[in-house]
DNA sequence: TAGCAACAGTTAGCGTGTTAACTATGAACG
DNA sequence: CGTTCATAGTTAACACGCTAACTGTTGCTA
């Protein structure tokens, strides 16, 4: 019935990113993750300075969704949240054992699933493509404006 | 503290999708809808015989959700659903008249921002992104396998 | 024809996205 | 010093993503 219509490139888009979700989802559920708390736990590994607001201009998202999200994992004992003394308003997150354990390899599984989406282009198409949508990206104005 | 490490692909496309949506929501804001309900809006504006599986098809979202999202718009009188004689199963979706007016310019809009997104590559280097994504998306399996 | 699988849709429950409103602290100013 | 503004975080309310479980209908088939 459809299919004829060409879509846009940002729909192709919106299709790619959906099907990467899709797969990465195995990854993921293996662990009794979301995709958002995966994403955060990584985040926090390599940035084990970060306050709440970083992790929110990271993931691009708003500070009620990272505070929500980090009680989740507080819950569940995969991070720890403490006031710093400097300045009592921030909160410094820290990764626990537990979660360290949890999240380990989800870079390479990531990697992984991208080389394999990606893989259609060869080299030199992903090359391509990567340098496209970094121009695209540079014009684009981060969400800390507000 | 941040912007050293070269970002992926996929986290790219991730970045310009969110951007997209970013831009899109002064045009849905202002009349009260959401993405999604705009989307849907649309979508059921081009194929005025779609029952609800294919509008989850074509929005690749669950049936539930569309589910929900076509109860509050036909609580706002955007939408009407039927069931049809010939299976009452389904019910064929049909978008009111004040729904047809209030999505009016949505695809010429979205049009725009997509240009002004892809401007800076040049018709050249856009024709070559829509390629690739197109190279990309045509291994992606749709989601009505299960 | 009776039984059973497949399908369309709904409801319930959870996690995440948003904005708005709020608390509390830090910093800057007269 | 005290007022004011900015910052960090939380809570609440709504919409949407998903899965699981359910109703009801269609259709195949033994």
């Amino acid at each position: 019935m459809n299919g004829s219509s060409r879509e846009s490139t940002l729909e192709l888009m919106r299709w790619v990113v959906w099907g990467q979700r899709r797969v990465a989802e195995d990854w993921i559920r293996e662990r009794g993750l979301t995709h958002e708390q995966s994403a955060v736990l990584a985040y926090l590994s390599k940035n084990p300075d970060a306050i709440q607001r970083d992790v929110a201009r990271a993931m691009r998202t708003s500070a009620p969704s990272v505070s929500r999200l980090l009680a989740g994992l507080e819950r569940r004992g995969l991070v720890e949240r403490q006031a710093q003394e400097s300045d009592t308003r921030s909160r410094r997150v820290r990764v626990t054992e537990a979660g360290s354990e949890l999240i380990q390899g989800f870079e390479e599984a990531m990697d992984r699933i991208e080389e394999s989406i990606l893989a259609p282009l060869g080299a030199e198409g992903q090359a391509r493509l990567h340098e496209l949508l970094e121009q695209l990206v540079s014009r684009i104005e981060p969400p800390s404006s507000p």
